[in-house]
DNA sequence: TACATTTGGGCAACCGATTGCATACATTTA
DNA sequence: TAAATGTATGCAATCGGTTGCCCAAATGTA
């Protein structure tokens, strides 16, 4: 035996093929099935067989082929992924946590990053829809605005689970962070320290989570009597540059704000800097509360409010409601409460201002 | 033919299965072989089939299965990569790199985080070498001290590209930033304002990157005449936490160093934070240069200097090197010479320092 | 010894494509 | 008109596994 193997390793090198079971199957002079029964541990293979054929296959460095195996099974045990990026706190920690329960209940995960693109998140749909998973867990990139990419799955019978950036137009289960909630408390927050005259810098408002948070921001001030002006709130992109474009028009403007409620924490690092470098102070003058809780809100000066959505947890919970579907259940869409996190960017001001507001998670206890 | 659709339409509903060829080949009256051909354009097929074909296609919401067709292809146009974690600003941007050549070259993009776990990176390159992708680019994780894993790559005739952290025990080609060149510029840099006494904290010693710059900090005090001793060096992870475990060290040992150069920003942001937290002031008294220009070096105060390593064209590289593999060349290595990046943890003390170091950015041109 | 079971393993179809070769028909040429 | 091309399509093998069904040998039972 210790020589027809040796013949099959000769013959390996000249024609760089891979092993298959039936290269294990002629070494041992049995069939395919019998190797692949072996393999599976068949209880119709007998002990002796079962061993011979675990051992050549390891001797022979046998690996299954994922193709073939998904491609008869009809699955693959597999879950795509699309954010629009990979490298915002927000949507890494989520995919660990994705990550986390998929492992645990035996998938494997596919990352993929739409960079905020219509185009390529359809791509990455097209392709991911051809059999390469059996589920997928998405957040909308903002320059989506038809969703019939996302309608399409359900045609391959592929389940979907949106997760933060969702849309009703999309049939699908969702995970969302309470956003409107969040903002409701991050303006009540900051009327709570005395700002009234509270700006807000939106993101697109075909977006859900942004245009919930706008609404959150609305209704807040409506409740305690205050309507903004024209000029209070912009929308725009979620960069740090869109940032800086809000923070020259804020400084334009006849008066400066109170405070400053930003949809993104990217875009209120922008303000933030910006409003510094023209020597606005923060937050005696203007306070900056933002949203996500990037890791960078704790490392800039001064450090910078902002509401955490439990990433990770949103993460586990998409994963979960995923293969929930998969095992054909009907999981319940989840809304995951946000936490505020107060740091010295809306530090308030003067004598201390009792406030009664229990839901406030304070300095230090991120 | 409407009816006949129609009726089909009804069975998919039934049965759930998706659109094959054969679906195709069954409401025309035609063979698989034909629907095969006229989706591929092939010439033998003529132009009113072909019409047909396309056209019932699209109707049925035809997409082929990736599964089969690379089962039959023998390949996948599918690049798997592996990184430590997704979220470093380094990998990240490197991802971003290698998605851009790979997807203009027709590749596929399949992202996978090791977490710095052997095990789990194993898993992944075992998973990967089932036939998912034809070629690996991975960043070694610093729990690895067994590279079989990466050789038996070879094995399955899957060619390899290391990019960052690599090892000479593995045979792959390599794509490195000049570690030893950048930490001998940054002592120097250092040496040139005027700080003798340099500290250095360094990573695992078995990682290519951590090992390169040890030798280029030990080789440039020494060039100078300057030996290290024993307690000026610590070896260890490249956590947050283990800067600061450093900085109390640092506090408790006799005399403060001049600079501390760290091999990673993040250890580099627990030094600075906690040393200021202890009233040491940065840089006056302690200059502190980092590693690998993270995006938060500039945010924090005071801002970390550091050194870029161009990761998006590392990525690009690795790609492209992987790709050249793939098409049988042979490419060379590549090594990229990094850029320091001065910040205010470096800020030169008291007179002006005249420098004599043409190869050194200066603030703002990052 | 003869028959019924159990055990172990092979045959062949199948998953959804691709493709070399054969074939049927139409067209051209001798 | 028969033979030689050309054109359009189908058959069947193949990629690497999985699995229902069938059969031969081994074992059990009377």
């Amino acid at each position: 035996m210790g020589n027809r193997l040796h013949t099959f390793t000769l013959r390996m090198n000249e024609k760089k093929k891979k092993v298959s079971i039936y290269d294990i199957a002629a070494v041992l002079g049995v069939s395919g099935s019998t190797v692949s029964r072996a393999l599976q541990n068949h209880p119709a293979i007998s002990e002796k067989v079962r061993e011979q054929v675990r051992k050549t296959a390891r001797e022979m460095n046998y690996k299954p082929n994922a193709l073939a195996v998904n491609l008869k099974r009809g699955y693959s045990k597999t879950i795509g992924v699309v954010v629009p990026y990979i490298n915002r706190n927000f949507f890494s920690s989520a995919i660990e946590g994705i990550e986390e329960v998929a492992n645990r209940m035996g998938y494997d995960v596919l990352i993929c990053q739409s960079n905020e693109l219509y185009e390529k998140e359809q791509k990455i749909l097209h392709s991911l829809s051809q059999g390469k998973v059996d589920g997928v867990i998405a957040s909308i990139a903002y320059g989506t605005r038809d969703y019939s990419h996302y309608n399409n799955l359900a045609e391959d019978r592929i389940p979907l689970v949106l997760f933060d950036r969702v849309s009703d137009e999309v049939k699908a289960g969702m995970v969302r962070g309470n956003d409107y909630q969040g903002a409701y408390r991050v303006v009540r927050y900051l009327l709570s320290t005395g700002r009234k005259r509270i700006f807000h810098c939106a993101g697109f408002q075909h977006v859900s989570v942004w245009r919930d948070r706008y609404r959150g921001y609305w209704d807040a001030l409506q409740a305690y009597g205050i309507t903004p002006e024209a000029d209070w709130v912009r929308i725009g992109g979620v960069t740090r540059d869109a940032g800086v474009a809000f923070a020259r028009e804020i400084l334009q403007g006849k008066a400066l704000p109170d405070a400053v409620f930003v949809a993104s924490d990217f875009v209120a690092l922008g303000i933030l800097l910006e409003l510094m470098r023209n020597g606005v102070k923060v937050p005696e003058e203007v306070a900056i509360f933002g949203y996500a809780n990037e890791s960078f809100d704790e490392l800039i000066t001064p450090s910078l409010s902002s509401v955490d959505q439990f990433s990770k947890q949103m993460g586990q919970a998409a994963a979960r409601m995923l293969i929930g579907k998969l095992n054909g259940e009907h999981p319940e869409d989840v809304l995951i409460e946000p936490e505020l996190i107060l740091r010295d960017s809306t530090r308030a001001q003067g004598s201390d201002f009792s406030m009664n507001l229990t839901d406030i998670t304070h300095e230090g206890k991120l």
